[in-house]
DNA sequence: CTGAAAGCGCTTACAG
DNA sequence: CTGAAAGCGCTTACAG
């Protein structure tokens, strides 16, 4: 550890008592401008910088840092969700501290064990794999204020997108073109949002009396890598659907590898769709017909729920669950069929 | 601020001193089975969680934080470098803590000022601007072990693409491909990295004796809309360019936007270029000629080197400066010309 | 096996 | 206008 110079020094160098130097350096004077531009001076040619955990030993007078858990950032949702938080926690003067938890449970408890005993005020959950730390975070409810977005956790205010009515709509979308052999790419049993965008998927299907084939559901880890084989599973089915909703533009981009290096064509072979709305997808060709959730949005209820919370203007012991009302945007990766 | 139990609320409950159960629920005992038992069962009762500020007062015992400057964080060059050192540091037991910039010197300088108060361990400095706080990175190397990845901070240890090169051997392959009018999209003049890379471009230029054209070479922001304008005004140049090379992968995926939004076709009439390797730009269709940079290799480089600055197991003076090698990736976005 | 005391760096009533 | 004293929550020699 580098040295650092205390309170003590300087009020040696200066010949006047640390109270008084700790009060005239934090701007709670009442003294002589000659020995207060003095005080400032010396501090300033000694290089003094408070210690901020002494500080907040007592009082937390010192920085206010929030952390945030992300599943990953690889998956431009949540780069754009981190960036979205970032900038308005620190409009709030809050410190973000970042967990990219990636299925480790021991790294998502261990950061909010460190959040805790760091004195953190609060903390906002995107994503999380269903009961990772359930026991843990609602024992730490105790010690921080909690927001979620997108997480399945008890007792916490909570902001979601309309998952489940926003696929059922992209999936009558695609029944109404036509499709009846429409595919699911993308799952995981464990993400709760998941569940709801999957039943979404079978709500639309049963409204149109479309039986549910379980090859048509295909889980698959969320890399690049793992979504590409399963979109090749997809397309070497026997039975070939004829279009793949996929739980999100990260899955739906490997989708359009997948099918582009089987020699195939989006729409005209194999029709698209996605959910999610982030920028990258725009690049893909041809456009992505896709649900569009408001990532700004979503950013911004949470934190704002979470200031509420800390700032004592929100003191009501039950939680809110707020949906951001999705938004389809249709685009040319669907066909028309017959 | 939340309540917390303290050493003070076990001691009374237990019938023990302070500093005994100091000891025994930090494992320094020496003590009874019986009574270490009863104290740690208290403890978590009561819920109690050692005050890591406090602790970190005297020696740092407590947690170990770095922190992390990035420009932005939607250019996926850097969500995957602040993925790759997340994962790095925390494997070491450091906490990261994230500032996203954005081109804002006051964010920075704050967020410097914050890691010093904290007492935090180092910090690590992607892509800045050009002189922007460099007085106060300067100052802060006294406290803070400070390690850069493409960015220009005299005096710390630093690692670095081959940019030049890099940009010099793709801008010599387009012309080898017999191109003459290659333009340079998304120039800064104030990020030095973008330097080296106008560099290399200027570079092959000359040693083909092509003669410059400043309306060729484009300064913008670095945002999608910002790169998508400049694509557009270089498309729409009297004197259109058969190639254009973009700064970065990200400002390649906006030429293609613009490009395709113009009518017009790549490669048959404007080939492009890139930098970076990103995942993302796998997307882009037809495949991105472009050079590649081991964004993994950047991350380890410099979590090492700081590791070791931390640990003074690296003491000397100088600083160190590491490239490392680009590699050229061939495919599908450029044309022969004649 | 357990405790009293001093100290980390700072702040904040309370005096003078 | 300035300082002595107590305290924040914890740790660590030093005693016993």
């Amino acid at each position: 550890m580098k040295e650092y110079v205390t309170l003590k020094d300087v009020a040696q160098k200066a010949g006047l008592s640390i109270s008084s130097v700790s009060k005239i350096l934090s701007g709670k004077d009442n003294f002589k401008a000659a020995t207060r531009d003095r005080v400032i001076k010396i501090a300033e040619e000694l290089g003094y910088s408070p210690n901020a955990l002494a500080r907040g030993v007592k009082n937390r007078s010192g920085y206010r840092t929030i952390g945030f858990f992300v599943p990953n950032i690889l998956n431009p949702f949540f780069a754009e969700l981190v960036n979205e938080v970032e900038k308005r926690l620190s409009r709030h003067g809050f410190i973000l501290t970042l967990c990219i938890f990636d299925d480790d449970a021991k790294k998502m408890s261990d950061f909010l064990k460190m959040l805790i005993e760091t004195r953190a005020e609060g903390c906002i959950i995107a994503g999380t794999r269903e009961d990772a730390c359930e026991a843990e975070f609602q024992q730490a409810k105790r010690f921080l204020n909690m927001v979620s977005i997108q997480a399945d956790i008890a007792g916490i205010d909570r902001v979601d997108v309309t998952d489940e009515k926003g696929t059922e709509e992209i999936v009558n979308y695609l029944i109404g073109k036509g499709h009846r052999n429409i595919a699911f790419l993308g799952y995981r049993f464990d993400i709760s949002v998941l569940k709801h965008r999957l039943n979404g998927y079978y709500r639309a299907l049963k409204r149109a009396s479309i039986p549910i084939r379980e090859a048509y559901v295909v889980e698959s880890e969320h890399d690049n890598q793992a979504l590409y084989l399963s979109a090749k599973k997809l397309i070497e089915l026997p039975n070939r659907p004829t279009a793949i909703h996929c739980i999100n533009e990260f899955s739906a981009s490997s989708a359009y590898l997948a099918i582009r290096d089987a020699g195939l064509r989006i729409p005209e072979d194999i029709s698209i769709t996605g959910f999610d709305g982030i920028s990258i997808s725009k690049m893909l060709l041809p456009r992505l017909t896709t649900i569009q959730d408001p990532i700004d949005l979503l950013a911004q209820i949470a934190v704002d729920m979470l200031v509420a919370r800390i700032d004592n203007q929100d003191q009501s012991s039950d939680n809110k669950h707020i949906y951001v009302q999705h938004r389809m945007i249709e685009n040319d990766s669907v066909a028309q069929l017959e």
